[in-house]
DNA sequence: CGTTAAATGTAAGCAATGCACACATTTACA
DNA sequence: TGTAAATGTGTGCATTGCTTACATTTAACG
């Protein structure tokens, strides 16, 4: 019986979300365990179910975590810029910050951990917001005239590169011992001036 | 005890593999379970063990098959293509093609589930394999003369295109409820033609 | 206020898992 | 042919995910 101030633990799933991400980051998705999150929140073994019917769902809360942080910057960055070529750059440029600064987060959202998000309502939604503002830069790439191919081809193409510039990143560390190698040192480059590579992406497709 | 005629399997270690490769598609890394694996293949609980000292090291066992199969692919198609532009769209489409009928592999090779490469000494030579490959094909881009950008960061550029689409057509899948956003139907698009996008990505790039 | 229901935590227990250990069988080769 | 290496078995243990029944706190409402 513990005494009756602390009996509740006050922040309990905030706390499990924080220890996860820790744990996921030192070991890997597979060493995770509820019961070692318990024990470090000094809670019983059974206390994060009343939070997480699942294993997977306290790993699905954390990929809406995710995509909402994501939407957020990618939607404060489009607010900021100006003009259509810096808006263009600095959303490419946020998303990958964003893989950078919660590469955990964003393993979940776009690895394949996670089962089918259809099986999670919340993660769908969260997933679609996301999307749906990704949608309105592609809307904006659309408008733009003159283009040498279909709109809906380029928006994967732009998506793509920004896509695997986060990934690369995150799993391609540069430090490591055949670091001459040319793969890992475009990665390096890439990590140095990401604004740069977009833009020359940007300016190399889209015919001026 | 079983009768002496198969008391050894025969080919357990590769079953394994094949058995581990299913199950993963069908229910996710999370589910995978060596004694299952050991059930299906109708051997005892700790047989597996012989084969793979650890999860991790079958786990790491797959991802050394991909990166054997990536290398062999891409290395056919440089070999099989003759122009500079055909053997560059070729092998980009040879990268997400294996992507494709390879999703777990791929997971696997470029997905954070497995922890640091280094400590998987056949895992890492296999990787820096196919990097090596991937090495040329740059080197290959760098020899073409009046580049508007650093060659390193024209590489991370393509290569980051090429695995951004291959992430992106496993990872989200067109057939959807909100199939008509913007982002899903890119995809959809890059599915049905990557090597026209992949064309024009090179043919946008690189001035002539 | 005080009662009561919902939210949150606990305790005990079950089947399954990863893996270590000692032992059995088969294969290969000197 | 005999012996060591390779491969498979059986037992056992600590840990895990999760269920079910019960305890405590918080909050909502008369």
């Amino acid at each position: 019986m513990k005494s009756k101030s602390n009996y509740h633990h006050g922040d309990l799933r905030a706390t499990l979300l924080q220890l996860a991400v820790a744990q996921i980051a030192r070991a890997g998705v597979e060493k995770l365990s509820l019961r070692a999150l318990a024990r470090q929140a000094g809670v019983s073994a059974t206390a994060p179910f009343r939070h997480f019917s699942d294993k997977q769902a306290l790993l699905g809360a954390l990929a809406v975590d995710g995509f909402n942080e994501l939407a957020k910057r990618i939607d404060e960055e489009a607010r900021a810029s100006s003009s259509r070529e810096a808006r263009f750059v600095g959303i490419g440029v946020s998303y990958i910050a964003f893989a950078q600064d919660f590469p955990v987060h964003y393993q979940l959202m776009f690895g394949s951990v996670l089962g089918d998000f259809a099986q999670q309502p919340e993660l769908q939604e969260a997933a679609a917001r996301s999307y749906g503002i990704l949608d309105e830069l592609l809307s904006e790439i659309r408008q733009r005239e003159g283009l040498a191919m279909p709109v809906a081809a380029l928006g994967g193409l732009v998506w793509s590169t920004v896509h695997g510039m986060a990934s690369l990143l995150i799993n391609v560390p540069p430090a490591q011992a055949r670091s001459d190698v040319a793969p890992r040192q475009a990665v390096r480059t890439l990590a140095e001036d990401p604004r740069g590579a977009l833009k020359t992406l940007y300016l190399g497709i889209v015919a001026d």
